[in-house]
RNA sequence: GCCCGGAUGGCGGAAUUGGCAGACGCGAUGGAUUCAAAAUCCAUUGUCCGAAAGGGCGUGUGGGUUCAAGUCCCACUCCGGGCACCA
């Protein structure tokens, strides 16, 4: 049994750390510490504590990836980043800068509504509770933000304003002529003054009302089209490309989708492709994340090229004309035949009624008539998920009976029906190289067709489709050409028998932007009787949920119609407006915006939370966003999983994009520095079933695992709850404190990489706040043991190298690294006899705050301090404390160590080849061997090769 | 298949430009203290040979450049992540 009398009564344990922590953390918000103050507008208050002068520093504005609430609450491995940007922007603050660093809670979204469903509580209570407990837990951390700058996206005040950026997104279009939004009015003035023609020449005037809407409406950046969409029963929803995983599933819940047509929301993020992909070059993050960004966007320059099938006409009733596209039109020549999508509009034109002659029976997959085998391979494929079709990559299809003409040669050419080529890229259908492209040889080689090499392989090339560089052969004009040069000539060609031209194709879709559910900012759409889209006025906004008894989306099957959940509020279904026509009826849009809308702009309402008049103040925006050098403005740094890689980040690229090119912003870029923190991972145990097991109650001897008694095996994956591994923090507060597990985290190892939690290893930064402790405080009395006695000047040498390096650490972000710096020091004081000199703690105590700020604060109110040390000055090292009189160097033979010697640290090449060759132990070593080379490198070593 | 990362003691990880590999911590071992334990303090802790002094070998593998390589070059293995019939 413990016996709490032989304690140190102020020892610095987990009792003692909760005590000087809650204290702290009511300090501060009654004082307001960490207010930040603006320039303009609301909040230019700061802290009654603090500078005064803040709003004239320099700006840093520091970001979270902010959190989903969820039920569960945090586990260790949430805070990490949060912690991460805490440290950087307490260090920031104590060396000059005003820092904007606040948190908020991305709330609306599907798991609320799931939770509600199961419940009966409201999405928004249940909401409003995950969001309170998870405020408590990251308060409890001591992260210095400004509170007065939260925000929920579910907040009414908050969600006003997005609904208001869909209104701007909805009333901008896109010039192509001057790559940038503008006020759909701009164009309305366009088309009424005659300065742009409408699609069928009438005078704009002559347009009914609603023929103008629906004419202005083709080119809205936000818009409604029948498109192929992915459609999730599972969840009641359609859902985004970006939402849909490799495997056909969604990202959330992982339940099946399916591609069909239905009107939908969508967001023209394709108009800024060029855009986005560009500006990645302004932008400090880093090259897998920009990779992904590429790839995502997916654009390639290619061209198209017009292939004529003379014996089929189209809809219109004209000669049929497959249009392709290819990144090599260098290899026109040895197109030998064609392939176009099973869904590609014309399939059933190019389907003849007999084989024509010279069809090959491999090409008829073993049907009468090209009818009924394009028919059969249709409802084949149809019924196929886009996951086996993908997994199985053995080529298939038929013949359509079609033959068309190669342009450059006017060789006549079979068109096939094949699933290797996809409807939703390029335009559905290929001119087919087996020469230079492997998949076309492939299928070339399973149905027996010519393959011709355009391009000359190297002599030592042995395997099929080469495509790789050289020079053009079988090519008429443009034999003996390089690639490139082939590529370009082909072009010229291509648009002057027109044939073709050069374009550019993107895998980046338009953003599909309805959901159907209950749990989002619903959409400020009213329809008229035409079905025309319109805004509703920016004064009626917010636009609230309706309250409803039953939120759930129902669970449907492949073939149902989506049912929004607001369709069941009957009375919200209908509005009346008057839109400057008067007085009328309109139907409200019943979708809802997906989860990402919130998270699109939060920066935004962190620099003004609280103006209701614009959507943050203009000077402010300025001001923090870095609107004076507006390429290189954003947010300075922002630090998130990167999960987040293409959704998040490349949706508020766009909507920030579009808000600049409005005006409302002064950057192109809304995230200047990104860095994507690790994830913590921790052990997890199964039983002999494979069953999880709870991790904490799991027992470790002799390096065997047992559970209940029972043996049971150790795994390693991400911290959580279905892992059964998850470590909260409330825990760690308990039986450490928070300064503790921050300094923990910090410790282990680098910001972006992934780490092991290792409860049994918290003690070490323990052990290492009770050491620097005891440098400060008599555990016994608890007196303060800092006195006013002259720093040995050795000991002044190492403060001083540590601050330096400490310094450096932090402005670079490598906490781990200045923990160890910190720790060398205090080691070395305490092996000093005596007090702690009042000029080593004055330096220590600001040195260690941002890490573990209650500590701190705590030791310099103790230490007499009469303002807090939040705005206390990083020390600065000394330069001249830095140098060294005197410095041991090692002395190599053949590059490895032999000896060291001390000389002057400004000794030159010739004083330190002789001192080391005087070494005795060198001399020896050498013998009488020949010395053949000195190498002296000044200060640092000699290398002697003998 | 393609594109990014990465691999250093029993473990987490250090090591600006090539210049003393293993900082700092965890764990482990021994000691002091204690009736005993916890806590604390001190010492040792890459590996092999050796009683020691000392020496050999060592940063995933194989080669190379260099006076000198964890760091640069070439080839490969394994692990993590992203994309994937994208024409």
């Amino acid at each position: 049994m413990t016996q709490p009398t032989e304690m140190p009564q102020h020892r610095y344990d987990a009792a003692l750390a909760d005590e000087i922590e809650t204290r702290w953390q009511e300090t501060w918000k009654a004082q307001g510490t960490y207010h930040t103050p603006n320039p303009s507008g609301s909040l230019t208050e700061g802290p009654s504590d603090g500078p005064a002068d803040l709003s004239d520093r320099p700006k840093l504005f520091i970001m979270d990836m902010f959190p989903y609430p969820s039920g569960t609450g945090l586990h260790v491995g949430h805070p990490l980043g949060f912690i991460s940007t805490d440290v950087y922007a307490r260090f920031k603050r104590m060396t000059g800068f005003n820092v904007l660093h606040t948190m908020g809670y991305d709330a609306f979204g599907l798991p609320a509504e799931e939770h509600a469903r199961q419940t009966g509580v409201h999405p928004r209570e249940n909401t409003e509770a995950n969001i309170a407990n998870m405020a408590r837990q990251l308060h409890r951390l001591g992260l210095g933000h400004d509170d007065r700058r939260s925000i929920a996206t579910t907040d009414e005040a908050y969600y006003r304003w997005t609904q208001w950026i869909f209104s701007q997104i909805f009333n901008a279009w896109f010039d192509e002529d001057q790559q940038k939004a503008r006020p759909i009015s701009e164009l309305e003035t366009e088309f009424a003054d005659g300065g742009r023609e409408t699609a069928d020449g009438r005078p704009w005037a002559d347009l009914s009302l609603s023929e103008q809407r629906a004419t202005l409406h083709e080119y809205r950046l936000a818009y409604v089209s029948e498109a192929p969409v992915n459609w999730c029963p599972g969840l009641g929803t359609v859902l985004a490309n970006e939402e849909v995983t490799a495997e056909g599933r969604s990202d959330r819940g992982n339940f099946p989708v399916f591609r069909r047509p239905l009107k939908q929301w969508m967001m023209r993020i394709t108009a800024y492709t060029d855009r986005l992909l560009a500006d990645l070059d302004l932008l400090d993050w880093t090259d897998s994340i920009k990779t992904m960004q590429r790839n995502w966007i997916g654009r390639s320059e290619g061209a198209h090229v017009d292939f004529r099938v003379p014996t089929a006409t189209d809809a219109d009733g004209e000669v049929a004309n497959i249009r392709v596209f290819t990144t090599r039109p260098d290899t026109l020549f040895g197109a030998t035949y064609m392939v176009i999508a099973p869904e590609h509009p014309l399939v059933e034109a190019l389907t003849t009624d007999a084989w024509p002659e010279g069809a090959k029976d491999v090409w008829t997959g073993g049907a009468e008539t090209p009818q009924a085998a394009v028919n059969a391979y249709r409802e084949r494929t149809s019924q196929l998920s886009d996951l086996n079709r993908q997994e199985n990559k053995e080529k298939t299809g038929v013949f359509t009976g079609s033959y068309a003409v190669n342009p450059v040669n006017d060789a006549s050419i079979p068109v096939f029906v094949a699933d290797y080529v996809l409807m939703g890229y390029g335009t559905g259908a290929i001119m087919a190289v087996p020469g230079q492209d492997e998949r076309d040889w492939e299928f070339a080689e399973a149905f027996d067709l010519d393959i011709i090499r355009t391009v000359q392989p190297p002599n030592d090339f042995e395997g099929d489709a080469y495509i790789g560089a050289g020079a053009a052969i079988n090519s008429g004009f443009l034999d003996g050409m390089e690639v490139d040069e082939a590529k370009a000539a082909m072009i010229s060609h291509l648009v002057e028998i027109g044939a073709g031209e050069s374009t550019i194709t993107t895998k980046l879709r338009d953003w599909l932007f309805a959901r159907q559910r209950y749990w989002g900012e619903p959409i400020p759409i009213v329809f008229d009787d035409d079905g025309n889209p319109l805004s509703i006025p920016d004064d009626q906004l917010p636009l609230n949920l309706p309250e409803l008894i039953d939120w759930a989306p129902r669970t449907l099957d492949e073939d149902s119609e989506p049912e929004p959940p607001l369709g069941r509020a009957t009375e919200w279904t209908t509005v009346d407006l008057d839109l400057g026509d008067g007085m009328k009826t309109y139907k409200r849009d019943l979708n809802v915006m997906p989860q990402w809308a919130g998270s699109c702009w939060y920066y935004l309402r962190y620099i003004d939370p609280l103006s209701s008049d614009v959507v943050a103040d203009a000077t402010s925006e300025k001001y923090w966003m870095g609107g004076d050098n507006p390429s290189e403005g954003g947010v300075d740094l922002y630090v998130g999983g990167v999960e987040h890689a293409v959704l998040h980040l490349l949706y508020s690229r766009f909507w920030h994009k579009v808000l600049f090119d409005l005006g409302h912003v002064t950057t192109p870029e809304p995230f200047k520095r990104l860095i994507n923190q690790g994830y913590i991972q921790g052990y997890a145990f199964t039983d002999d079933r494979g069953m999880y097991v709870e991790a904490s109650e799991v027992v470790e001897s002799d390096g065997a695992f047992t559970h209940d008694g029972k043996p049971v095996n150790r795994e390693y994956g991400k911290m959580g709850k279905s892992l059964k591994n998850a470590v909260t923090p409330d825990d760690m507060y308990r039986d450490y404190g928070a300064d503790t597990l921050r300094l923990y985290e910090m410790f282990m190892g680098p910001i972006d990489q992934d780490r092991p939690w290792e409860t049994k290893s918290v003690v070490g930064s323990m052990r290492l706040l009770q050491r620097i402790w005891r440098n400060f405080v008599d555990e016994g009395t608890g007196e303060l043991t800092v006195a006013d006695v002259p720093v040995p000047e050795d000991v002044n040498k190492i403060l001083h190298r540590t601050i330096d390096a400490v310094t450096n650490d932090m402005a670079n972000l490598s906490f781990n690294t200045a923990i160890a710096r910190i720790t060398e020091l205090n080691n070395d004081l305490t092996k000093l006899d005596g007090p702690t000199p009042t000029a080593v703690a004055e330096a220590m105590v600001p040195m260690i705050a941002p890490l573990v700020p209650h500590f701190a604060e705590e030791l310099w109110q103790r230490m007499g301090m009469d303002t807090s040390v939040v705005y206390a000055e990083f020390p600065v090292a000394d330069p001249a404390l830095l140098v060294d009189d005197e410095v041991e160097i090692p002395i190599q033979i053949k590059g490895k160590v032999k000896s060291r010697i001390m000389i002057s640290a400004d000794a030159d090449e010739a004083t330190m080849e002789a001192a080391a060759l005087a070494d005795p132990k060198i001399q020896e070593l050498i013998g009488g061997a020949e010395i053949r080379k000195v190498i002296v490198i000044p200060g640092k070593l000699v290398n002697i090769v003998a």
